[in-house]
DNA sequence: ATGGTTGGTCGCCAA
């Protein structure tokens, strides 16, 4: 397989924002686009609205939901995660192509260090290694892209200090996602630039402006993705109101150009 | 920066 452009996107509602992925599939032209927070049931996925592209999906009514469109058609598909300790939310879609294995996720945001979902996001992301661990191998081309909802580092917070054990923050969740990596994952933004770009503005006290930003949304590769890294990038503009259309979602796209 | 915006739906529900 020759060069390949994978974007994540948390889209915040794809039928909300239909006119804003037709014109980010005609600016940036995806091999592979995954979608998160679809928030579409699969029998209701618009997709005349991507001709030629091939859709995988894996969504619900209301909340959560995951889809890959692709330009080829996917030699495997997976949907959903084995032990997932919360199977009846669509999280998880994973789609081969020829040797590449791309898994589309939107881990579980865990709401706040003490509630229950913080829990749930731990034995999630446990599901989600255990996975990896018993089904796929390091050595394979493996690349994994979605809303991780954790910051990697402080480095990856505009304001360390007042985000400091906050959700998306704590270390707890950066041990998970160290223990995730550990597998065998490299951060590909990090190797691609020295300071990535963030991804995330909340929507209240107008946080785009402020520069209030996270990186929480991520791409994971094995080495054989690593070694073909060509470009990692952040469309910044798609964040803003107005530039492209009306009403952004709150998730900046992350561009992943393998060579 | 500890309030309040958004989407889908009518659950104050989740983010």
């Amino acid at each position: 397989m020759g060069a390949v452009r994978v974007v994540s996107w948390n889209i915040n509602s794809l039928r909300a924002r239909l006119g804003r992925a037709q014109a980010f599939m005609a600016r940036h032209d995806p091999d592979v686009l995954c979608l998160q927070e679809t928030k579409v049931p699969d029998a209701e996925f618009p997709q005349l609205a991507f001709p030629g592209l091939h859709p995988t999906v894996h969504g619900q009514k209301t909340y959560n939901g995951v889809a890959i469109l692709s330009k080829e058609r996917p030699d495997e598909v997976r949907k959903g995660i084995p032990g997932d300790p919360v199977p009846e939310q669509t999280r998880a879609v994973a789609a081969r192509f020829d040797d590449l294995w791309v898994l589309d996720l939107y881990v579980v945001n865990g709401q706040a260090p003490d509630s229950d979902k913080f829990a749930i996001k731990e034995r999630w992301l446990g599901a989600l290694r255990d996975w990896l661990t018993t089904e796929f191998d390091p050595k394979d081309p493996v690349l994994l892209v979605g809303d991780f909802n954790i910051t990697p580092s402080d480095a990856d917070v505009h304001d360390p200090a007042r985000w400091a054990g906050k959700i998306h923050c704590t270390p707890e969740e950066r041990g998970w996602l160290a223990e995730l990596q550990a597998w065998g994952l490299t951060d590909l933004h990090k190797q691609a630039v020295p300071e990535p770009e963030h991804t995330w503005w909340d929507y209240r006290m107008g946080a785009f402006a402020r520069g209030w930003s996270l990186r929480i949304d991520l791409a994971l590769g094995t080495a054989p993705v690593a070694d073909r890294l060509a470009a990692v990038t952040v469309d910044r503009d798609e964040r803003k109101q107005g530039e492209h259309e009306e009403k952004p979602s709150d998730h900046a796209p992350l561009i992943v150009d393998l060579h």
